[in-house]
DNA sequence: ATAAAAATCACTATATTTAGTGATTAGTAA
DNA sequence: TTACTAATCACTAAATATAGTGATTTTTAT
């Protein structure tokens, strides 16, 4: 008969195993299978025949966010649910954008998800209560275009990078020479870290990455 | 009859149902209650008499450690098993300092969470594989001496007074006007904390300050 | 196709931090 | 009393970080 199919994705066994026990609960779902790593996720999605994909955005080893963009690439043709600890509207806008189906925060009841994938499956999409709230706030504040919420302007994923290996306690000579481009370059990008981010020195950058947990 | 009783702590929704989920599957367990947050957790644990508790130290809202903290201060009756995500030697050791039985890595199976309460039930301490590990390459590479703590040496009340101030953003030059004192001075301060925080920079400064509650 | 954003590099100049060494004074505990 | 620690200051030298300006190339989005 036709269950609906669905393949788990996160870095941690024990939320496997919790997506497991409390998707069990529902007679109409059958989960083909998981990975706890991004390891040819697409190969065995569509070996299982997987209608839907529950996968946890936020993962270390693994970005969900690639994968996403993986999936973009060469197609698939299951429904994807997006599993996030994190509620930022700009994370959500894009996930979304990369084909996302559903989002999910884990501050959610687990019986949401039933509800999640039974949407998704169906063509629809799927938000829990937090992750609208944050929406419709957005959209609200901004005329409709959803943009990101931090009053501070967002530094680029290169950014990023730089000041977590700030933070790491290397100097911007050691930076240049892991990434093998010039100190300048570096030097440009502590400099447009700090006016972005708003802070004075190395120790507003240390602080801002601990504080918002970029690090 | 004596069925242990469990409470569970975690911000995710999502976590809480699938862990209970996965204890339901024991028949000697009974989850008594839960908390997604902090609030008046001690009370509610000695209300529903719970003798295990599992709890996340993750949490973004809520330090676990301070519940920890608080755990010791007012004492429990009942085991500790801490669920993270990071596998740090220095937060396992912290925890275990502060009253933890049991130490589970998220990236463990569900399986080994009941095998974690019987054995913490029981008295005894229960480590997940990766951590045991974890655990045994640390202590050996330090004879016998756990490290990454803080047998680091005690600063002086005028050194964390200093510290402080750096950690405000304010250069050496600005403290040392601010003390009425000589830039040199602050400078040798700056050194001696330096070196007995065991630290190259003011970076590792600042993320000391932070992560022991200096500011 | 085109405009915007991101990533790259260079040059100058100044400010700040780090390292090493050494020294004086005041308080304190054995 | 003596030894120790804390707190104070000085000098030199080198390494790093900050500030300002300008520019090129690559990537991304419209």
């Amino acid at each position: 008969m036709g269950k609906i199919k669905i393949h788990l994705i996160d870095d941690h066994q024990i939320v496997i195993d919790g997506l497991l026990a409390v998707l069990k609960l529902e007679d109409d779902f059958e989960v083909v299978g998981f990975s706890l790593n991004g390891d040819s996720i697409h190969e065995r999605l569509t070996a299982n025949k997987a209608d839907v994909v529950i996968m946890d955005i936020n993962m270390p080893d693994v970005d969900g966010i690639d994968i996403l963009k993986d999936f973009q690439k060469k197609g698939i043709p299951c429904k994807i649910i997006v599993l996030s600890s994190h509620d930022e509207i700009k994370l959500i806008k894009e996930v979304l954008n990369l084909g996302a189906n559903g989002y999910l925060s884990k501050k959610c009841a687990g019986e949401n998800i039933a509800e999640a994938v039974r949407k998704v499956y169906n063509g629809e999409q799927y938000f829990c209560d937090s992750i609208k709230d944050k929406m419709l706030t957005s959209f609200s504040n901004t005329n409709g275009v959803l943009k990101g919420d931090k009053p501070k302007s967002t530094i680029t994923k290169r950014e990023l990078e730089i000041l977590q290996l700030v933070v790491k306690e290397f100097t911007t000579k050691e930076i240049s020479e892991q990434l093998t481009i010039s100190i300048n370059t570096i030097d440009t990008h502590r400099k447009n870290i700090m006016r972005k981010l708003e802070v004075k020195n190395t120790i507003g950058l240390v602080k801002y990455a601990i504080k918002n947990d970029l690090v």
